[in-house]
DNA sequence: AGTGAAATGACCCGAGA
DNA sequence: TCTCGGGTCATTTCACT
């Protein structure tokens, strides 16, 4: 399915969309047509699901992230639903995971302090079908990358 | 530091990084220059940290995530180092956070399948430093943004 | 699938308000 | 800080290989 020019672009343009089509062909000894066109089929397919500009949270004065460990003691389709179409509505909630573990749900909140995060519990709480099992606060950032590797 | 037409051109540019300068121009009722340079700015200052594709994993053959919780017995700040060094060479490693809990660290790692990851583990097991607490499989995304929250 | 060239349009940098 | 306008260069399309 991606042969081994479009991996090739895909890792450049993952760490870096702002490079130009003609630098990309230059890298790879092509011209800027092909490179074109293979980038819209990408599109297309959605393999490149977007561009995005990568923010500082800490600059942004939003540099706390906690981990929010969620169950759901009634587990029926609706209570789901009703559970993740909310958590995709909040901002705070960076990342949500459905887990094959003790808790169902994992929460990366990004939020500018820990009194922020009190507010925002005390948010998710009202959700009566959901039981906060725990919290898990950031020490700091090791990495944080947004690149999938590619083989 | 930040006011409020820079927040608008982050929030804009996070969802979107392929708006033109002429478009965020409109979108805000102001012309091309003023744009460009709080951009420049904003770049130049660090708040916005690069530009990247967004690749989908699943159309990629990396649809699994599984999270590894990891101890370290002795913590010297020799250890710190040389694992946290290693963890940002790894590129299965998509983000790895220093906790304050009862783990000292949650890598977030995007591979093929379960074998991948297998794999994986065996790899990061020959650190000796570290111990390889537990591992949790996710069974669907939720939410994935990388959209920093701006107030 | 890739090449090369031509037109379309965005970026960028002045001068001026 | 913003507006306006022009030079420069990347993007995009197309006819050909």
């Amino acid at each position: 399915m991606l042969d081994r020019t479009d991996v090739q672009i895909l890792s450049l343009l993952q760490n870096n969309a702002k490079l130009t089509i003609k630098e990309l062909a230059e890298a790879m000894h092509l011209t800027t047509s092909p490179i074109f066109e293979r980038i819209k089929k990408l599109e297309k397919e959605g393999v490149i699901d977007g561009y995005v500009a990568l923010v500082n949270a800490e600059k942004a004065g939003k540099g706390q992230i906690v981990f929010c460990n969620i169950s759901m003691p009634v587990y029926t389709t609706e209570n789901i639903e009703s559970f993740e179409t909310l958590v995709r509505t909040m901002p705070q909630v960076m990342e949500c995971y459905h887990l094959a573990g003790v808790v169902d749900y994992q929460l990366k909140v990004c939020v500018k302090d820990i009194k922020e995060y009190d507010a925002f519990l005390k948010e998710l709480a009202k959700i009566q079908i959901i039981k906060i099992h725990s919290s898990t606060v950031v020490l700091h950032d090791v990495k944080y990358s947004t690149v999938i590797p590619l083989d």
